[in-house]
DNA sequence: TGATTTTTCAAACAAGCGTTTTAAACTACC
DNA sequence: GGTAGTTTAAAACGCTTGTTTGAAAAATCA
């Protein structure tokens, strides 16, 4: 019946108003949470009425679904390309450069300030208290960019036990986390001496301390180059 | 007025409710977040009525708050003792005996199935929304604990700068956090595969992994024992 | 025991929530 | 211009929330 459902583009700019309820659901949920975000807030922040949530999203659920899908493909494809990019030259990369790669494109979205800016601290968020679909963070993002990096880790490293990859991964994955956790803690806070946030810096932190803690799992068998 | 203003103990078994009510209260803040817990569900798993949490508390802010109280203070306690034990022996500690202290006094409190098993939980949902006073988390917990990890850490690695202390700290305690995470997470989805949650192993990775990313600073001078 | 205070309890309160309704406004096509 | 279909808008709905009320119950002390 209505034009969403139809899958068409309707008569005028219809689409106007789906896509500035999505984005100021965004910004909203990013940095409220789900929970507290209620959808007059969002249709206040888009300027039209609070019928509109559910005349083309079906409910506030649907609408934080879509406001993911949008930018969960876009984000995991991020990750899965600077892994990609970096394993599919001629010759196999340094750990490090595979370290930069990822690290980068799980940090870039906050650094450009562009549109993804703050989408890192809703994943931090839906990590601790979900709201997705059951599942669908783990398939479609987690999941998928952890193989990757598993597969591109072992290839960097061949010495590397299947255990040890797994640890490995979680210990980098949770640094980039938290300083994303950190960045909003300490800037919601009066302790701004804390922060010293340079992202730059930090990525080459990450990668120089993960990459020795890697390589003291190699003890003995040959190093990666 | 009430006792509780009165500061003493009344006259028969007043703290029964009190208790019962910071108990429940506990639990279901750690599994369900501040939100998304009522005063009802509070006082139902406490077994007594809905206005004994402003009797007793004032409201359910201020039951938050004294939750936290009871367990952070404990908490920084034994974070801090686990840090001194090892720092107060004759000799110097090796790096690897100071990581593992604090990451047991970390992990510990989950391990245990105690009482404060699920509290680190809330400390991370604490990070990423906050329901505590201004400061409060950060003044009594984070800055006290991260003085001390400081000055261990620069005392059994004095050629470790200032600026990278910060770094590192914030990459041990990251995986750490993110450990506590993704047992969350997982816990709670059909990819039980992906946990594989042994605390011993994780706590034996943080170390050696930890180890060695932090002599990856000390390029060219002494290292530490 | 009687008086006083402290604690419990059911009920009600006001406010906010997500959602639905109903009708008016608008658009496009004949 | 008239008609059908789509989008907006205000109001109301039912529900849950945290909190308050006021009286009954229990406990303490004279």
């Amino acid at each position: 019946m209505t034009a969403q459902e139809r899958g068409d583009r309707g008569l005028m700019d219809e689409r106007h108003v789906r896509d500035r309820l999505m984005d100021a659901a965004e910004v909203l949920f990013c940095d409220r949470g789900f929970n507290e975000t209620s959808v007059r807030d969002i249709a206040a922040s888009a300027d039209c009425n609070v019928a509109s949530v559910n005349y083309y999203f079906g409910g506030k659920d649907n609408l934080y679904v879509e406001v993911w899908r949008r930018r969960l493909v876009a984000m995991r494809d991020m990750r899965l390309a600077g892994i990609d990019k970096v394993m599919s030259g001629e010759t196999l990369p340094e750990l490090e450069t595979l370290l930069r790669a990822y690290a980068q494109s799980f940090i870039e979205p906050l650094v450009d300030g562009g549109r993804g800016c703050r989408f890192v601290h809703l994943m931090a968020r839906e990590m601790i208290d979900p709201h997705l679909p059951e599942d669908m963070f783990l398939d479609e993002m987690i999941e998928p960019v952890m193989t990757a990096l598993t597969r591109a880790l072992v290839t960097v490293c061949p010495w590397l036990e299947d255990k040890s990859v797994r640890q490995v991964i979680l210990s980098v994955v949770g640094q980039l986390m938290h300083m994303v956790c950190a960045v909003g803690m300490f800037e919601h806070s009066s302790h701004s001496e804390l922060s010293t946030l340079d992202f730059g810096q930090m990525v080459e932190h990450v990668v120089k301390f993960s990459a020795a803690g890697i390589r003291a799992y190699a003890d003995g068998r040959g190093q990666c180059a």
